[in-house]
RNA sequence: GCGAAAAUAGCUCAGUUGGUAGAGCGCCACCUUGCCAAGGUGGAGGUCGCGGGUUCGAAUCCCGUUUUUCGCUCCA
């Protein structure tokens, strides 16, 4: 445990040290849990995010990319459910300090009373045999009519508590009804305080004109929202998908472990609309698709594992994530979700506007299921870096730190260095470097011994060295050295463009996906 | 949000019973070397997270606060 504490901070301070992730607003003393992306982060980044693209949008003909606004008409969010289920009454146990949400907490205790009808039921049932009517017993006996009453009354109560926002009155029930922690055993209770996880704001400069928004908690309603613009106007025919990547805003209460879990971040998501029914095989197929993506990137096979989910959300019928082995444990990467018709059955009657798809092989028209992958940027930025981040033991007894990104995804592609800073090796170097520079991200580097300037490429993530010495000037070669495997070989300069091709060629990467 | 720990140079850290801040690495300039870092010379960089208090005097003691990590909790 100690040992994987040290490594997470390691990844931490490199991730500063060399450019990746710095705090928001340092100079003020940060702001919780927001983080800006340096120079190098923003391209690894930035190569992520197309890795996904290319990768669902451009590789599959039936989908297409999308780039729906962060705001969205209120309304939305009533559909989506997440005013709702969004808005959690929280309550705290002083005794034992533990958080729990109220409505949860009465639902649990509606429950008991559930479960001592269902006693009652089952001594009846043994004493009156095979004559017992289940629905006569239900309807007639008096202890059951109690119980049911009582639960009722209570539901109804908090039911309508909730509507109110009378957070009073919940804590009141919690009481009256002497619902005890279910650690602690003691009625010791704060207030109820209720936690909004959307982010609001307002349209509109002036006071009275304006209108209550939220920044988007997911990309995805952009989508939902767009299904009919896109399908008509694309000549989409079912089974297809929406891709979407872009920022999303969450209140979390507690947001922590550095860049994994933020209050701002940008998702990764499509959604895969289909015909009703079809959703297991679609989901199954998907589940395995997306892994594949990820296997593709050589970060190491027994890092991933599928976690599928007991309890679903309130619109999936069934859900599964990918996690990843990062440095604080499995953790959630990305989520496949069969989200059925729920998000647009909701936008349709939210709207009262059709969002249906008419499908001619079945001359019949219907709301279409989805199946979703929604992936953290973040989250897989993270993945890459902290597993990428190695210190290597080298046979002179030395370390070696390295930043072994995928070659397809580091910031820059290759470094070009002369070997000494004259005898024209320099000036060579620049013309590599002015050639290289219209496909690849490339730098130049005179400074310090060849040794120590390969080391700076190695702990920055730099895949290729190009190195430049008089040998170049004679026959026109250059040495090509390896980040991860340090060899090094002699390639001809009119060979140095085309090699890095070869090596950053996308397709050499995604063809793995099959 | 509760509990615990921490915050000193870009990074990692030292700093004695309270007496005006140091190292290593890194960075910059020049010299030297030249295919796997840590040769030489010179240099830049810190109101010790922030705000109060105690004191003649605070990086050091006290209170508050911010940020980070860990545990609990939460996680569509």
């Amino acid at each position: 445990m100690a040992k994987q504490e040290e490594v997470f901070k390691k990844v931490i301070s490199h991730a500063k040290e060399y450019g990746y992730v710095f705090q928001s607003s340092e100079i003020y003393d940060g702001l919780s849990a927001v983080y800006d992306y340096g120079q190098n982060g923003a391209e690894l980044k930035k190569n992520i995010r197309e890795y996904w693209w290319n990768a669902m949008v451009h590789l599959n003909e039936n989908i297409v990319g999308l780039d729906s606004a962060i705001f969205m008409h209120p309304t939305t969010w009533k559909a989506s459910g997440h005013v709702d289920a969004f808005n959690d009454p929280l309550i705290d146990n002083k005794d034992s300090k533990k958080r729990y949400r109220a409505d949860v907490l009465v639902e649990d205790h509606v429950a008991k009373i559930e479960a001592k009808i269902d006693k009652e039921v089952q001594k009846a049932a043994k004493r009156f045999g095979e004559s017992f009517d289940k629905e006569q017993f239900l309807t007639t006996n008096a202890r059951v009519l109690g119980y049911r009453e009582k639960a009722d009354t209570i539901i109804k109560r908090l039911t309508r508590s909730l509507e109110d926002e009378n957070l009073a009155d919940v804590r009141s029930l919690i009481e009256e009804l002497e619902i005890v922690c279910p650690l602690s055993g003691s009625k010791n209770w704060t207030d109820v305080k209720q936690f909004n996880l959307m982010f609001g704001t307002q349209l509109g400069a002036s006071a009275e004109s304006a209108m209550d928004l939220y920044l988007r908690p997911e990309t995805a309603q952009g989508i939902f929202v767009n299904f009919l613009n896109v399908q008509k106007t694309g000549r989409l025919k079912i089974p297809f998908g929406i891709a979407q990547v872009g920022k999303a805003f969450r209140n979390e209460i507690v947001a922590r472990q550095f860049i994994f879990r933020m209050r701002e971040f940008e998702q990764m998501e499509m959604q895969f609309f289909i015909k009703p029914g079809s959703q297991k095989e679609w989901y199954e197929y998907w589940k395995e698709k997306r892994m594949k993506w990820h296997l593709s990137l050589g970060l190491g096979d027994d890092n991933y594992r599928f976690h599928d989910h007991d309890k679903l959300a309130h619109y999936a019928d069934a859900a599964a994530d990918i996690e990843f082995r990062f440095p604080f444990g499995f953790k959630e990467l990305e989520g496949i979700h069969s989200r059925t018709d729920f998000d647009l059955a909701n936008h349709q009657k939210y709207s009262g506007k059709k969002l249906q798809y008419f499908d001619t092989d079945l001359n019949e028209s219907y709301v279409p299921y989805v199946v979703e992958t929604s992936i953290g940027l973040d989250r897989m930025f993270l993945a890459v870096f902290s597993k990428s981040l190695v210190e290597e033991e080298l046979e002179n007894g030395s370390t070696r730190t390295l930043l072994k990104i995928p070659a397809i995804l580091a910031p820059t592609k290759a470094a070009v260095l002369p070997l000494v800073k004259k005898d024209g090796l320099p000036e060579i170097a620049h013309r590599i470097v002015e050639d290289l520079k219209w496909n690849y991200n490339v730098i130049y580097d005179e400074k310090d011994a060849i040794g120590r300037r390969y080391r700076r490429q190695d702990a920055v993530g730099t895949p290729f060295c190009i190195t430049v010495d008089h040998q170049t000037k004679d026959d026109q070669t250059v040495t090509l050295r390896y980040r991860d495997s340090m060899d090094q070989k002699r390639i001809p300069l009119s060979e140095v463009n085309r090699t890095l091709t070869s090596e950053l060629d996308m397709r050499k990467w995604l063809q793995k996906i099959g």
